[in-house]
DNA sequence: GCCATAAAGCTAATCTAATTAGCCGAGCGC
DNA sequence: GCGCTCGGCTAATTAGATTAGCTTTATGGC
């Protein structure tokens, strides 16, 4: 909570931590403005409006993880770098919900794209990965594309439900890692022509 | 567009064909009314409201999709029945964006709720498929959570993108699905202990 | 040191969409 | 034939985003 004037940067992080405890869909300019001290007009001086927040949010959201998981994976190879990987992932979404989120649904247009530019650069992370797996640049982006749906997919589920899944939730994961070793393994030697 | 009266059934449908058509985010009560020739309050008298009819919209997606992919894998089995489902999965998702949209973030609670029976349905080919990839029990809960993870991060970003991947679309199709039969395929010799 | 200016805040007003209250007419069981 | 219930309607309320236009304050030029 900055004490004196607000910036832009101020009010889209205030909205991530908003969107993170009450949820995406609590995510309000009133209740915003509040959590500022200041009142709901007052924003529009720094984000042009909700849907403009949504996004930034959504930029902030996307660059936070690619750091995450690029921290993540230094140093490391194969399937160490697979499962550190998965695990930062798995843990950015677990501590902001919300702001993961908001890249959901967030539009994403082309290079020069904000978000665009900072989805890159985690699919740079998940490139490098796939490398160390031997995988080829003919194959990079099928690999990048499904372990991308995978890892959204564990994510969304994780936001929206709060992962309320019974049982050995880390077990799952751990298979999970463990499916994706086997089917980036295999394919060294299953290439279809 | 129902001539008499309406019932619920026939507001849940136009509902989810506007969502299908407009977006799920545009799927407002003033515009359904429109498009059922009545005015808005009247929907009032047949669903509870937004959100109740988000959920139905939900409930009946998963229903159908339900259907739809055990349609497909019916009389097959291992790889086929695994391409089957996806290929089923997919065009349900692309035909209808709306109605996935309504599912993603849609409460589930647990037996008993609507949603909760339609999922178990859908899970259910899933798990038949897995079984006949030789996955036992121990481990199927994992495999379903895994392919789930999959299946919702593939239809979440095509709901939500109208999957503008460049190029190959088919061809990453394809090779998601080898990589899940890889994944499967090594699991019944690399059980670990 | 003093004013012009622009940024950042505020109040008041507007707009849109959901929702609620309460009225009205048609079909149907008695 | 009478009254009840259902499904529709109009009017009013509410919540929230957004816009218009005023006020204050920090700052740079003189």
């Amino acid at each position: 909570m900055p004490r004196g004037r607000l910036t832009a940067a101020d009010v889209v992080r205030a909205g991530a931590e908003l969107a993170d405890e009450v949820g995406y869909q609590d995510l309000a300019m009133g209740a915003l403005a509040q959590r500022l001290g200041v009142r709901t007009p007052s924003l529009y001086k720094h984000v042009g409006g909700l849907d403009d927040l949504r996004r930034r949010v959504a930029v902030l959201a996307v660059t936070e993880l690619g750091e995450a998981v690029r921290a993540a994976i230094q140093g490391r190879a194969g399937s160490d770098a697979l499962a550190a990987f998965a695990r930062a992932f798995a843990a950015y979404v677990t501590a902001h919900p919300g702001r993961y989120a908001a890249t959901i649904g967030a539009e994403v247009t082309g290079p020069g794209d904000e978000l665009y530019d900072a989805s890159a650069r985690v699919l740079e992370s998940m490139a490098a990965i796939l490398r160390g797996y031997g995988v080829g640049d003919d194959e990079m982006v099928h690999a990048q594309r499904t372990l991308r749906c995978l890892f959204h997919g564990l994510a969304a589920l994780q936001a929206a439900n709060g992962f309320r899944w019974t049982g050995d939730t880390d077990e799952s994961f751990d298979w999970m890692i463990g499916f994706v070793d086997r089917g980036l393994r295999g394919e060294k030697t299953a290439v279809s022509g």
